[in-house]
DNA sequence: CCAATTTTGTACCGAACGTTCCAAAACCCA
DNA sequence: TGGGTTTTGGAACGTTCGGTACAAAATTGG
């Protein structure tokens, strides 16, 4: 079992045989798998495979395949929303641009957002992902509310709540087969959102 | 193999035994099965039970699991297009709210669009889902460009793709465990998104 | 060096998967 | 009625699925 909560701890020497691999290294590769492939798709072999450990040694450290994909999740969670809070404030609408642009494009290629795959494919049966995927969304909206306007947030969340409905709505449009330029454009159409709280674009 | 394209045409009475079953009906039970639980999780037991029909006569007809999908997704894709022209044209914002509703609301309660899913879980993996989606897609954002400006569907293209993956967005929102109210919050700010086309709405 | 404890390798489990096979059944036409 | 043709029922196919059993290996503290 998973006895430490967060590998990164400090490793308290305890009987046994020590892991031979790091845990948070495993588990960024079957973050990547479940990305790729999503849940479903995503076999025991595919995984162990990539993670480079065999089933004993990943169902000992993560209990189950369910177990793994949360704890992916929680980890991927975590990182975008550090990255999305690290982007600076949109005192324009270039700024905004740039927002949006983290929004849409997370990293995936083609491959969407990890929560959102697993919101779409998971959420109506699986409680666990659900909260995850509700937390996520929520927090999202509230950073972007708070960036668009901080000294006023509530207003701003209806504003921020439209602009992640429509960089989420682009993911569809980009694994759909659409070009980024076709993407840019409908991202475009955002300053029109956001006509109360900032400037206009100098261009 | 389903020698008419289409089951719904003129039945020329051909040799040897009738089919038992309407393609039409049991492919739209097909069709909510793929809804409700994604297209991997729906098992062939699963679609067979649901359908009415043995797995000899699921495969004499439709060819294999995947046949099915494609065939489903036609049909939605038909039908939802279909529903979605016939809605009034919006000369007015609140016009335009029943337009974005209609998106927003496929009628699968918390399942989403189908389409949309389908994309999300197999269109990186699957050109032919692919090339439905993008088909659907492309289709729902001139329907709605041609019903917010009629005379200048080029520019109203820009609005009507931010339109379309606003609503795109708010599925996977509402997936996450939203309620209606937030979404409509969401949609409503859709107003500014459409400021040079529609009268402002009254109230 | 010796228990105690944990991880690792391998083989294996029953269940479920999508698909196929084949004979019986049900129809058309002659 | 009988040959041709298609569908239907049901069993079976080989594969893959997620998960487990168990003993060997590797570490700890005593």
């Amino acid at each position: 079992m998973n006895t430490t909560p967060h590998a990164s701890e400090i490793a308290t020497a305890s009987p046994g045989r020590p892991r031979g691999f790091d845990e948070d290294a495993v588990l960024a590769i079957a973050l990547r798998v479940f990305w790729e492939k999503g849940y479903k798709a995503a076999s025991l072999e595919a995984l162990t495979t990539a993670m480079g450990i065999n089933r004993s040694s990943f169902y000992n450290c993560f209990g189950s395949k369910h177990g793994v994909l949360l704890a992916a999740l929680k980890s991927y969670s975590e990182g975008a929303l550090k990255r999305f809070s690290a982007i600076a404030e949109p005192s324009s609408q270039q700024t905004m641009m740039a927002l949006l642009t983290a929004l849409a494009n997370p990293a995936g290629g083609t491959n969407g957002c990890l929560l959102v795959n697993c919101i779409t494919e998971l959420a109506p049966h699986d409680p666990e992902v659900r909260r995850l995927g509700s937390r996520h969304i929520a927090q999202l909206q509230s950073i972007l509310a708070r960036k668009l306007s901080p000294k006023d947030p509530e207003t701003a969340m209806a504003t921020a709540g439209a602009l992640l409905a429509l960089a989420i709505g682009t993911l569809t449009m980009r694994k759909s087969g659409q070009t980024s330029e076709q993407i840019e454009a409908t991202l475009q159409q955002a300053e029109r959102l956001t006509a109360g709280f900032l400037q206009p674009a100098a261009d």
